[in-house]
DNA sequence: CGAGGTGATTTGAACGATCAAATTTTAACG
DNA sequence: CGTTAAAATTTGATCGTTCAAATCACCTCG
C-alpha cells in the first residue's frame, strides 16, 4: 500500500552504494557523474520511488522557485475574466519554466501588505506579481524595500511608464483597430462610448479612437461601466437623432452590450458595435470585440522576471524597469 | 535600504537575551511563556523586523500548510467562471484558516499524475483538490496510494456517491427550483433544453426538471452545449408549433442564450427562460439563471479536509468518504 | 617512478525552524 | 525552611537537501 515513510536521498544513496551528494548530482547535474554510477543510482531511485523533497531543497538553496499572485475579488461584472485567464496562462507558463504559483487573496491594502511581508520574509516566493498598480503604489514600495523582485500587470499610470517593471495591454491600439475597422466597413461616423476621464485605462482606450478618427467628428459618450448605463446613453443618442451614427466603439463589453440592446430596440439591429475584452457575453450575442490576450501578458511578465530563456528568477531588484505593451486583437463577428 | 540578510530566530533570541525556543514559543504558543519574557521578545521581533521562515518550519514540521488546486483549461466540465470563483473563494477561506493555495496546470493526464507525485513526495502540499472526477479516477487512485488527503469538486458519478470525499452542486435542486418558478409564473408547459444523456451533470439537471414536472408533459430537447445549438433547436420547436411552450429550463446559460435569441426572432421576446451558471452573459441579457454558489463548495471542501474548526489538515486518508451537496440559488430577472 | 593534473566521489557544515527531553526557576505547602 | 510539584526556559537533535572543500582514483608525461 502506501509507503509510510517516503524515501530520502539517504535511502537512495545506501541502496545504490554511493554517497548522498552523488545522488544529488545525478538528479541535478547528471553531466558530472560517471555513466555507470549514474545508471546505478537511477535504478535505486526507481526502486524506492524517490522524489526529492522540495521543501528541504528550498531551505538549503534559499530559493523557492515560486511566484505569488494576488487574486482580485470577483466583481460580478462582465470583466474579471481577463484576470482569470491571466492567472491561468501564468500558471501554465510558470510550470513549463519550473516555477510554482502561489495565489493569495486580500480584502484590504493593509492585509495585502502584511501578506506580502510574510511571503517575502518567509522565503515562500521569489517574486510577486501585482495587478492594477498605480503610481507610487505602496505595495511596489514595500517590495522594493524588501528587495523582492516583482512585476505588474498594468501600467503605473502617470509614472512616465518607468516606475517599475510592468506589462500591459495596449488599449489604444485596440480601439484604434476597432475604429479603423468600423470606418472602413460602416461609415465615417464612429462614436465612442467610454468612461469618465482620468481612469488611465479609459483614457488610453479613448486615445486610440481619437487617433483613428483624425479630423472626423462624432459623439463621445461617457458613463460608468455597466450594461444599463450603456443602453441608456445609446438610446438617448439614437432617439435624439441629431447626428448620424454609423458605428460605436466601446471601452468595455458591458457598454457594448448595452449599446447593442439599445440599437435593437431603436430599430437598428445592424448598427456596428465593437466591445472590449471579448467576453463570453459578447461572443454569445455576436458582438465584435477587442481581445486582450492576457496569455501574452503572462509570457511577458515571466520574461521580465526571468529573462527570455532562464529557469531562475533574477535576484535583487529588477534591473529592467521598462514596460512592455501587448497589442490586442480585434475579433470581428 | 533593504536589509541584506533577514533576521532569523537566532538573531531575535540574542537580541532579547533568551533562547531560540523561547522565541519560537512566543510566536507559536504565546500562552506558555511568562508575560515579561513575552514582551521582551516581542520588542526584539519588532526591532529586527523578524518574520519566521516558513520553509524551515515546514521542513521541521513535515507539514506545508498548503493545498494544491488544478486550474482547468477553459472548456467542458465545471468550466469558466464557476471554477474561477471557486478557486478564489477557496483562496480566501484557506487564508483565514492559515493555509496557502498552490495552483497548477496540466494539459494531459500523464502530466497531472506526474505533477501530483511531485507535490506529494516533495512535501509541497498537504492536500490536493481535484475537479471533475469520475468513478475510479486515476488521480484519486494515485492520491490514495500515496496517502495524500484530497477532496473533489464534483461527484464521482456512478460510484454510489462514496468513492472519495467530494462536494458538489445539487444541479437537480437547481433545475427543480427553476421549473417550479416557471410553472408558477408562466404556465404548465415548461420544456427542458439539455445535453445528450449520460453526462452525469446533464442527467442530474434533467432529473430536477422531471421531478418538478410530475405528470405534466412538455418537450425535452437535447444537443451539445453552445449558443448556436440552443438557438437552432428552439427555433425549430417554435416554428413547428405543435406543442404550446410557456417556458424553457436550460442546462446551461449558453443554451439559454441561444433559446432566448430564437424566441426573440420568433416574435416571442417574453418567453420565460432560465439558464444555469448565472454567467455574466446571462446577467447582461437579463435571463434568469441558477447560480451555483461555488463559494459554498469551497467552504465545504475545507470542512471535509480540516474539520469544521481546525486549522490543520487531517493526516492520512480521509476518514470521511461521504459527499456534500450545495443547493444552488435561482436568480430571477 | 614520482609529480602534477583532471575528473569523480565523499565528507562535514549549513539552511532556520521545531520537537523532545533536560534543566532551571517559581510557587505551594506543611 | 525544606520538600515537591508545576511552570518556564534551555539544550541537543533533527527535518532532507545542497554547498564548499577535501579526498580519492586514474592518467599523462618527463
Amino acid at each position: 500500500m502506501a509507503e509510510q515513510r517516503v524515501a530520502t536521498i539517504e535511502d537512495v544513496a545506501r541502496e545504490a552504494g554511493v554517497s548522498r551528494q552523488t545522488v544529488s548530482n545525478v538528479v541535478n547535474r547528471p553531466g558530472i557523474v560517471k555513466e555507470a554510477t549514474r545508471r546505478k543510482v537511477l535504478v535505486a531511485i526507481e526502486e524506492l520511488g524517490y522524489a526529492p523533497n522540495a521543501v528541504a531543497r528550498r531551505l538549503r538553496q534559499r530559493r523557492s522557485s515560486t511566484i505569488g499572485v494576488k487574486l482580485d475579488a470577483y466583481s460580478g461584472g462582465i470583466s474579471g475574466v481577463v484576470l482569470d485567464r491571466f492567472v491561468h496562462a501564468l500558471t501554465e507558463h510558470a510550470s513549463s519554466r519550473g516555477l510554482r504559483v502561489l495565489v493569495y487573496a486580500a480584502r484590504t491594502l493593509a492585509d495585502e501588505l502584511g501578506y506580502i511581508n510574510g511571503l517575502a520574509d518567509g522565503g515562500e516566493v521569489d517574486a510577486i506579481i501585482l495587478t492594477g498598480t498605480a503610481l507610487g503604489d505602496p505595495r511596489a514600495e514595500r517590495l522594493r524595500e524588501r528587495g523582492m523582485p516583482f512585476a505588474a500587470f498594468g501600467r503605473p499610470w502617470g509614472a512616465g511608464d518607468a516606475d517599475h517593471p510592468w506589462v500591459d495591454i495596449d488599449g489604444a491600439a485596440g480601439t484604434r483597430a476597432a475604429t479603423e475597422h468600423l470606418l472602413a466597413r460602416a461609415g465615417e461616423h464612429v462614436a465612442f462610448l467610454g468612461w469618465p476621464p482620468d481612469s488611465g485605462t479609459g483614457d488610453d482606450r479613448e486615445r486610440g479612437w481619437r487617433a483613428a478618427m483624425g479630423d472626423r467628428a462624432a459623439p463621445r459618450l461617457a458613463t460608468l461601466d455597466g450594461v444599463n448605463e450603456g443602453r441608456r446613453l445609446v438610446r438617448e443618442l439614437l432617439e435624439r437623432g441629431e447626428t448620424p451614427v454609423d458605428g460605436i466603439v466601446c471601452a468595455s463589453d458591458a457598454l457594448a452590450i448595452g449599446a447593442h440592446l439599445a440599437a435593437v430596440r431603436a430599430g437598428r439591429p445592424d448598427l456596428q458595435i465593437v466591445g472590449f475584452d471579448n467576453t463570453a457575453a459578447a461572443e454569445a450575442i455576436g458582438i465584435s470585440s477587442v481581445e486582450q490576450l492576457p496569455e501574452r501578458v503572462a509570457e511577458g511578465i515571466l520574461e521580465l522576471l526571468m529573462g527570455s530563456e532562464g529557469t531562475e528568477i533574477r535576484r535583487g531588484p529588477a534591473p529592467q524597469t521598462a514596460g512592455l505593451l501587448v497589442e490586442p486583437r480585434l475579433i470581428v463577428r
